[in-house]
DNA sequence: GCGGCGAATATGTTTACACATAATGACGTT
DNA sequence: AACGTCATTATGTGTAAACATATTCGCCGC
């Protein structure tokens, strides 16, 4: 009926001033990248109210002259950012507050070290089965008197401490762990590369050193400290619960 | 050539467990999410290797008996979510180290309050329009001597100090915040209902609280406070720039 | 052996069509 | 008026086919 359009490789959403090829709507916007920008354009130029309802795929595919298919992969995509909203029958609507997110790429603590342009190095302080406090044993889910490996170590940045870990890795969920050294390989990068599919929770707040902290770290004790709490859970068992405590200074980046 | 298979509803990747009805592959993958559990299973079980290429779509879809269509939005998906890596004649790879990505809802203080069941409220302090320090109006893009709005105000969670906000708006990108009143809605949710898309920067760090800030949350001076500073950006030109200072024991909570 | 060029190939995208499914809303019954 | 039922409708998904585009690989000439 019509030749297709030019393909615009895998761009992401994004890139709103692209793309729109004439002022004139419905003269060429056969590309779902050009329906997202159109889609975007008039929702930010208030065409299409905040929480209203906007056209159906249907009717959007006839007005820009492409198919249903296409309008609806570049809804998908909008909707997945967070920008529409869509249910069944009842039709796609501009979310009112648009649920912005933040992605971290997961801190393995050597890239952090590496982006800044130091050398990155580890010490392991301590690696042992042993039973872990009772907090801990019951984010890994274990019964009372349960071992888990207990493995602390210290983060360098260019031979000064960057960070220092308080790991529990529970045994019965990655019995390999037992049986490996980690000075070489840090536990971090041994899970990811171990465990593939994780999910989790972070927790992120400040903290004053403790005296052994502020001694690892070579700051005074009650330093103000950035702390990470981190849980990593496969399915439902547990995998890892770690404590990093940043020396003074950190600062974590997240990109919206 | 083969009846439609039931489609699955508007679920999303992850649910491993389901819709592989039948042990033997290549009897019935012939949903998109079927085919991305049958692809994360390959990965979990060593299958595929870490790293490695795994089959072209066109292979995928001969042994699972769908379309290329299908393949195609599975691995997309998994792609999307950083476990496979692809490029256009290169094939499909299993990423090394599969980037996790934690998502946060953009803390609005407001839901941070709510959340925990607690009433929330706001005073704001000061707002008037005045010549930002020379680190905000860089952040901001703005030539020297420009004013901005300057807005503090602190955030109550059932009276008790929760947090307290430093902001400055760039009057050139959003000329409307001049004439706004923002003692009955927050400037935060204004700016979130009034400037439909931003991107941005997240910075989390720990501080000291000063004199000023521990005298506003009710603490003593250099007790440790969890800080964040925001940048927020519509297209080029920044929005936005906030430092908030959490009353301490304030922990932020992410899921990945 | 090296460099450039063209063929092969895997993914990216669009189309047209079909059917599935969830809400909605209209309608008729009680 | 309240309630249940059913048709309608918008989105969700799958298929087959075609073309677009980025790489890679092998071949050829030097």
């Amino acid at each position: 009926m019509r030749q297709p359009g030019p393909s615009h490789g895998g761009r992401k959403v994004a890139a709103v001033a692209d793309a729109i090829a004439d002022d004139a709507p419905g003269t060429g916007l056969r590309t779902w990248t050009a329906v997202v920008a159109e889609v975007t354009r008039r929702i930010a130029d208030g065409e299409w109210r905040l929480g209203g309802i906007i056209p159906s795929e249907a009717e959007l595919a006839a007005e820009f002259g492409c198919s249903r298919n296409t309008v609806n992969r570049a809804l998908r995509a909008l909707a997945d950012q967070g920008i529409l909203e869509r249910k069944r029958r009842a039709g796609t609507r501009v979310r009112h507050l648009p649920e912005s997110r933040a992605s971290i790429g997961i801190p393995v603590v050597r890239h952090l070290v590496e982006r800044r342009g130091a050398r990155y190095g580890h010490h392991v302080l301590e690696q042992r089965a042993q039973e872990p406090p009772d907090a801990v044993a019951a984010s890994l889910g274990l019964a009372a008197g349960a071992e888990a490996l207990h493995v602390t170590s210290l983060h360098l940045s260019d031979a000064a401490p960057f960070a220092l870990e308080d790991r529990w890795v529970s045994l019965a969920a990655v019995p390999a762990a037992a049986t490996t050294d980690f000075s070489a390989v840090s536990v971090n990068e041994w899970l990811v590369r171990n465990v593939p599919f994780s999910t989790g929770e972070i927790g992120l707040s400040a903290g004053a050193a403790t005296a052994e902290e502020a001694a690892r770290l070579g700051c005074a004790a009650g330093t103000p400290v950035f702390v990470e709490d981190r849980v990593t859970r496969l399915g439902d068992s547990a995998i890892t619960v770690v404590r990093t405590v940043f020396a003074p200074g950190y600062r974590m980046r997240l990109t919206i």
